[in-house]
DNA sequence: CGAGACTTTGACCGTAGTCAATTTATGTGG
DNA sequence: CCACATAAATTGACTACGGTCAAAGTCTCG
């Protein structure tokens, strides 16, 4: 009757991380808690996010994105929200571009009971908000330098590292290993590579045992997360990292 | 005495647009305004940009950017600010990765003194000010989907015309025409692409008649704004832009 | 004029996209 | 549980967009 195993695969990590912290609550709240949970199909467009006026809830499990999609069908995915993330969320959003999609069944609870599912969260309030923020903030920057200066390797492997350890921090990495519920084409539509070039990539990858990729399960070995450091790859050996250009950039750059 | 040119080309429009304005002004907030006035050469680093505790100041004059260089020497420009635009600029950086550059000569005054430049502008105080960072935030989108979905053609014509409106906002554009003070090397990290890609597609654009280019100053006739309409690029003729996908993208794409 | 930065061009190559077909899950109803 | 329908993953063949290397041409400014 709780919540009963979502997200498959390692769903019961999920529930733990907030059950297992709900002892430290009153029953009351506990109550409060699960009343506010709402669910949703994946596919849901949850409208516009990042809006004064907003919905502020936290993802207890699923995944989400931001996206776009241009008239010609073209879509980027801004960023991917995981178990644990907090969202603002429109509803009857304006006809904006941008849009909050569940890419999972997805479940939200009201942000107001962020301290049940962390205790350690808002103890500051507004100071954990803006630094909650400045994190997302820094995820994006590091996502426009991964779409605008990465090669297909590079990305796959520095997004596939940034999940790798957000997932972490919620304990949904098992042995380097997590689940990636996502279909080829929307990671395609997030790196901004094709789905056949992604698919490629993903299999020479494969074959140099940098990664393990096989029913929406990935590997990271250690060798691999330490070969890789956002927002860039330095290991050349592993992954086709490029060298340092000798002498710094020519004179200037500006 | 007063602002003596300091952005060559188009500058006195920009001296024009805080000056046009300063008669409202008492001579007591004109003196404290021009007191407030910082100047800084091209290529200053003035610190990480967009953190609490920030300097908050308007562009006077020049062109600025907030861009990070990855260890191999590849460098992502991830936003442009022009006249009139607000930054927030830390000093005493930590070594951050992102850093706010000068990309011209700068003048910045501090933000206290943003009624002298627009009376209509801090009536709402905070209000304001989100909205403007609201405004800055839909460019880091829009610049995000340019990356990844946008080939060459479009990613120069979309960041072309988004300067142009911005720059039109502060009297910036004379006869579709605007002073482009960026060399292409920037262009090109702006834009994700390599110098020579990025002259050959300039070329591509000039020789077709879509833009003008020349000695830094862009023309941006009536017909190519018509045609590009952002974050993407609808006419196919002027620009390569594409077909949508008959019917849509395939089943649900999630 | 000379030095250095910036722009432009040629030749060539490699990464990534497109089109199309096949294979492999994943369901769904009988 | 199987036949069928669909979505997703995979592969081949081919194209083209964009990167690299190198050199020449321009522009600025002291």
């Amino acid at each position: 009757m709780l919540n009963s195993g979502v997200s498959s695969g390692l769903a019961p990590a999920t529930a733990t991380m907030a059950l297992g912290r709900l002892r430290s609550a009153s029953a009351d709240q506990v109550r409060a808690f699960w009343r506010s949970v709402e669910r949703y199909p994946s596919g849901t467009n949850l409208g516009s996010g990042l809006h004064a006026g907003a919905t502020h809830a936290i993802i207890l499990s699923g995944w989400a994105c931001e996206m776009c999609i241009l008239p010609d069908g073209r879509r980027q995915i801004f960023s991917i929200f995981l178990p644990g993330d907090r969202v603002e969320v429109r509803r009857n959003a304006d006809l904006s571009a941008r849009s909050f999609v569940a890419l999972t069944r997805l479940e939200l609870v009201n942000s107001e009971h962020r301290a049940i599912i962390d205790p350690s969260g808002p103890a500051r309030g507004a100071k954990a908000k803006t630094g909650l923020r400045r994190c997302a903030d820094e995820r994006l920057f590091v996502h426009m330098t991964r779409l605008g200066q990465l090669n297909a390797q590079e990305r796959v492997l520095s997004l596939l590292l940034e999940l790798y350890t957000r997932l972490d921090a919620v304990n949904l990495v098992k042995d380097d290993t997590f689940r990636l519920p996502l279909s080829q084409e929307t990671l395609a539509d997030t790196l901004g590579l094709s789905i056949v070039h992604l698919n490629r990539t993903i299999r020479q990858l494969r074959a140099a045992g940098t990664i393990a990729l096989k029913a929406r399960m990935v590997t990271l070995p250690m060798r691999t997360r330490l070969s890789i450091l956002a927002p860039h790859i330095r290991d050349a050996t592993a992954s086709g990292g490029r060298e340092p250009r000798e002498g710094g950039r020519r004179g200037r750059p500006i």
